[in-house]
DNA sequence: TCAACCCTATCTATTGATAGGCAGACACAG
DNA sequence: CTGTGTCTGCCTATCAATAGATAGGGTTGA
């Protein structure tokens, strides 16, 4: 179980991670945040790698989470995708974390990088096998397609026009899959 | 006209920026890579915000003088951006700078900020324009899904499966694109 | 002569990280 | 109940490294 501060401390270090990325993120601006001293903050993350793949594990966890609860309520797989993904751009209105982290992937601790490539590889992964079960051929780039036009569209969010800009390239995105179960059918 | 010490050093900073982002990339790291001293590099450009706003320009201008060139040649113009984008990616196996920037974009000093928003903005009206012309309905939803679908594209490429990612990407918003003309007569 | 270009030297701020200490909570032996 | 040891969580103090930035001086070529 983790211990409140520990908590506190992912919670600001995900949101000043998912303003401006991993090296906007500083120990000492984290124990501001919680009014404590940096030296504390590396009680609980020795290293700032460390700290980095916490975040990045938990947010996956979350996402999938809010993803499987989605799904077993009844939603169809795919507007269970983009909800969550929807759901993950509003709560805050901060642009996915994978997503800013993918961007800077190079400049990364390698840990850290691994977390977030295997997220990202687990949203096509997830997509694929929800495209297959549904018949749709070619799953796989269907897939890519999708995980691709939702983090563009927190893109876009977070430089344009904000949730609208996602909710218009969502709405694309369920277009393009209607238009690939007709043509499967 | 630029000098060819300052045009090396757009070069460089793109290179470095395109890696790991605004922050990754210091006077010092550019001034080793041309061989000089960071004094000198401020000499070039005084503020880092300055050299951001110079790289993100030209990268801008590059673009779209590509996109023009492309266009003039006689490619059909949603594929002639498709085709520019990719042209970025693979130019140096780099994801695009605005799709890097615009994800640490709240990180960024403001004039930095505006340029990579003006780029963004202006892919997505040129592409607007261009579904606009070709009778297509809702177009502004359209341009953003393919501007975003795309960035996504890149990211997708530099995390998971390399320019094989985008291409799949790519043929999946060009057959959205068909699917909306068809509807569309 | 003077402007372009690069240099040395230096400043201040910030960063990740570490060593070592201190207070409270808690368990356990006497 | 009491003393003892231990663990947790935070602290002070301090590093070395790196950052952006500036002042002022040398050199070269038009």
């Amino acid at each position: 179980m983790l211990s409140t501060t520990t908590q506190t401390l992912l919670d600001a270090a995900e949101e000043r991670l998912r303003l401006g990325g991993f090296h906007a993120v500083s120990f000492r601006d984290l124990a501001t945040d919680l009014g404590i001293k940096s030296a504390s903050v590396h009680y609980h993350f020795p290293k700032k790698a460390d700290l980095g793949v916490a975040v990045v594990e938990r947010y996956a966890e979350r996402f999938f989470d809010d993803l499987d609860a989605r799904v077993d309520a009844g939603e169809a797989k795919i507007l269970a995708f983009i909800a969550a993904y929807r759901a993950a751009l509003t709560e805050k209105n901060l642009p996915c974390l994978c997503g800013i982290m993918g961007s800077e992937v190079n400049g990364l601790p390698e840990p850290v990088q691994i977390a977030v490539t295997v997220f990202l590889q687990r949203n096509v992964d997830w997509l694929e096998s929800a495209f297959s079960e549904a018949g749709i051929d070619e799953p796989r780039s269907q897939a890519l397609h999708a995980a691709a036009a939702l983090q563009g569209a927190m893109l876009m969010a977070a430089n344009l026009g904000g949730a609208r800009a996602f909710d218009a390239v969502a709405a694309e995105v369920v277009s393009a899959v209607r238009a690939k179960i007709r043509r499967a059918n």
